[in-house]
DNA sequence: CTCGCAATAATTGTCGACATTTTTTATATT
DNA sequence: AATATAAAAAATGTCGACAATTATTGCGAG
């Protein structure tokens, strides 16, 4: 199921662009083709048993998606998550998803609430039974998902969800140690449906920033650990 | 100068497809190519004298500037600018431009605020000297890219440079009765302008804000308007 | 031994033809 | 006359080859 939707959000449309779209996607985000790494037009057509012309195609969907860095006369690289970028990435999902939970607190659906309930509970649940300090990722981008969704606005859901969050997911799942979910996350998810709920537009906006910029926060403060440990 | 800051933005980049890209963007955006029309890959290549290839390249390039939506195995249609979207894009831009604004206030060099200035005695002498209510849409462009730019975040100067303002040119340059900047904006823009130099996050960022919140509701004002006067 | 230049190799950009899918048109049936 | 079906036309997707540009290698001069 994760699978298929993660597979509809973009590619796998029966065309082979679209597959290699999505092949290529998940590579770059889990890092087994590496960060800076030049994606050569030649090499990869080989590899994956295709000619290159969808191959040309998938590369400018995910320049599209900002995983890869196009130079024209030079070729494709992968983009290269330094710690300026992580902390822009998190800076311009503060503006673009706090906006968003004050829309969600205006136009999300009834129906849409009952499913971060859902989502909320289950995270409570899975944090009870596994004694685990952190929300597992999948369940932690569902409901950032569904939020976003709930705003009613294709121009902010589409900048979240096809650029930002694959950056995201990128960075999330190539250092985990820096980036999971502290217990404290549930809490916050638990005020923020709070504020949907009571429908409470600033209330919204505020709780869902304050959310970001202590992830922010704490993924710097780690990062910033992890290079002192460095040297 | 105008046209050649334009191009470098994006296309014109000595190969074929970068040329069509350009030529392309500044046909949708006047309204040459009208919205909601599709792009013929077959009959666009015989026009422009081109190969199929640089142009479904072009096309995917427009795509990542929201200028086209593709539908596999259907083909490329120019965005169709709703009230509906236009307001949603205007939504966006407030929250990125504002937290730009914020982040400008600390990190633009005083270079770039004198080039603000610049920019706003322009308006100011030019405004004089036709006695006229209205600023001219490139020195609106200018003002606002060089805050935009002055914030030296990578993230949201992309999806702003690259993707909303082409919308809202777009929007402007076909709908100019509904979208002119009033004489009121000069005066907010010395406001903003005010903000930057004294280094105030949040005065930069609640008078952008204003700003953007202003502009949007003039536009939805009008289109109301201008759509009661139809029936 | 280092630097610069030229020949060579590799890569990206472009093209035209073919394959597959979608849309249109024409025909036939109810 | 309207609808459904099938053939035909057109459009998008894909491929392999060629062109143009960039990167590499090797050679020679200083």
């Amino acid at each position: 199921m994760s699978r298929d939707t993660e597979q509809l959000l973009k590619g796998s449309t029966g065309t082979i662009a679209g597959e290699i779209t999505s092949t290529l996607r998940d590579a770059i985000i889990s890092g087994e083709i590496e960060q800076g790494s030049k994606l050569s037009e030649t090499k990869l057509a080989k590899d994956l048993n295709v000619s290159r012309g969808p191959l040309r195609e998938a590369i400018r969907n995910l320049e599209g998606m900002s995983l890869i860095v196009h130079v024209p006369q030079q070729g494709a690289r992968v983009v290269t998550l330094t710690m300026e970028l992580i902390l822009e990435i998190y800076e311009t999902r503060e503006a673009l998803e706090s906006k968003a939970a004050s829309l969600a607190a205006r136009n999300m659906t009834s129906s849409e609430i009952d499913e971060l309930h859902r989502i909320i509970d289950a995270q409570g649940k899975h944090m009870r039974d596994n004694s685990n300090a952190y929300i597992p990722a999948e369940s932690d981008y569902a409901f950032h998902e569904t939020l976003i969704r709930g705003a009613k606005n294709k121009v902010i859901e589409s900048a979240l969800l096809r650029q930002i969050y694959h950056l995201i997911k990128m960075f999330r799942y190539q250092n985990e140690f820096v980036s999971t979910s502290t217990s404290n996350s549930l809490l916050e998810h638990r005020q923020i449906v709070y504020a949907l709920e009571q429908r409470d537009q600033e209330l919204a906006e505020v709780t869902v920033r304050r959310h970001i910029v202590r992830a922010r926060d704490r993924i710097e403060r780690r990062m910033r650990q992890a290079i002192r440990q460095e040297n």
